[in-house]
DNA sequence: TCCCTACTTAGGAACATTTCTTATTTAGTA
DNA sequence: TACTAAATAAGAAATGTTCCTAAGTAGGGA
C-alpha cells in the first residue's frame, strides 16, 4: 500500500501524463486515505500540504486520473462520488445502513462469470468487464 | 409498459404514500419516458403538464418513489442520475461510447450467481442482492 | 361533510460537480 | 541552459443535487 513519489511520478509518465506537483499530491492522497475517500476527504488531505489547490483542480485531475485508469471512481446510490486506488479487478460490498464500502475480490468469480458469458452471449453487445454491485450489510464489527 | 392514472394511484396507496398529483406526475413521466431518463428529463416532461413545479420536489419525490421501490436509481460513472422504471430485478449494459444504459434480464445468472454465494460465503457480510453492472459497447445498431 | 394532524410541497439556500477561459508550467529540443 | 509547443492549473461561473423552513394539502375520524 506505501507507495513513494518516484513510484508514483513513474505511474503519471507510464500513462503519458505530465507529472505536475498537483497531480502527485492527489494520487498520493488517494492511496493515503484508503477506503474509498470522497472528492471532500481528498481536498482537505491535500491543502494541508498543498493550501492554494482549487477545488475544480481536484475534480479535474480525479478524472484525468480516473480515464488513465490510475484510481477508479466507486459510484454510490445517494451521498458523494468516491474514488479507489486500487486498480486491479475488484468488486465492492455496499453497506445499506451505513456509507461503508469494502473492496470484494474473487478470482474464482471471476471465472466463472467469465465463462457463463462466453456460452451465453448478449445479442448486440460485446462486453468489455462485469463489475459486481454486491449490497447488503456487515454483521460483524470491524 | 402503459398504465393507467389509477394503476399508479394504487401503487403509491400500496407503498403507503399519500397521492399528490405531484407523485403521480412523476411516476407517470418515469413510465413514459423510459429508458432510464435523468432528472432533467423528468422535470422537463413534468412542466409541460405542471408548470410551477420545483426542482427540489421532483429530486425529493424522486428519493421517496426509489426508497419505497416504485422505481429504481441507475448509477452511472460520469453523467447525471438517471432512474428506471422496472421494479423487477435486473441488471444494466452500460455502452462505454454513449450515454445509453439498457436493460438486461437473465434469470439463469441470477440463480447461478445465488448459488455461488450460498456455497462461497463473504465471511462478516450478509448478501441482500446483487446488481451487474455490464459495460462494454453496443455493435449492432439498433 | 368538516376539521385536524401529519405529511407534503414550494422556494430558496447550501452543497457537490462540471465546464470554461486564461495564465502558467511541463518536458522535449536546440 | 533557454526556448517552445502542448498540456495543465486557477479561478470563476454554470450545472446538478440536497437540505431546510414555512405554507399548503390529503385523508382519517368526528
Amino acid at each position: 500500500m506505501a507507495s513513494t513519489s518516484e513510484e508514483n511520478c513513474q505511474k503519471l509518465k507510464d500513462a503519458g501524463l505530465k507529472v505536475t506537483p498537483q497531480r502527485l499530491a492527489i494520487l498520493e492522497a488517494v492511496y493515503d486515505l484508503g477506503n474509498h475517500p470522497t472528492a471532500d476527504n481528498i481536498i482537505d488531505h491535500i491543502r494541508s500540504a498543498h493550501p492554494g489547490i482549487a477545488t475544480g483542480t481536484v475534480y479535474n485531475i480525479l478524472d484525468v486520473l480516473v480515464e488513465n485508469k490510475l484510481i477508479r471512481r466507486v459510484k454510490t446510490d445517494k451521498d458523494a462520488m468516491r474514488y479507489d486506488g486500487i486498480t486491479e479487478k475488484h468488486h465492492h460490498l455496499y453497506c445499506a445502513e451505513s456509507e461503508r464500502i469494502e473492496d470484494y475480490f474473487d478470482e474464482e468469480l471471476d471465472h466463472t462469470l467469465k465463462e457463463y458469458f462466453r456460452r451465453k452471449r448478449i445479442p448486440g453487445f460485446e462486453i468489455r468487464d462485469i463489475i459486481l454491485q454486491v449490497n447488503g450489510n456487515f454483521n460483524s464489527h470491524k
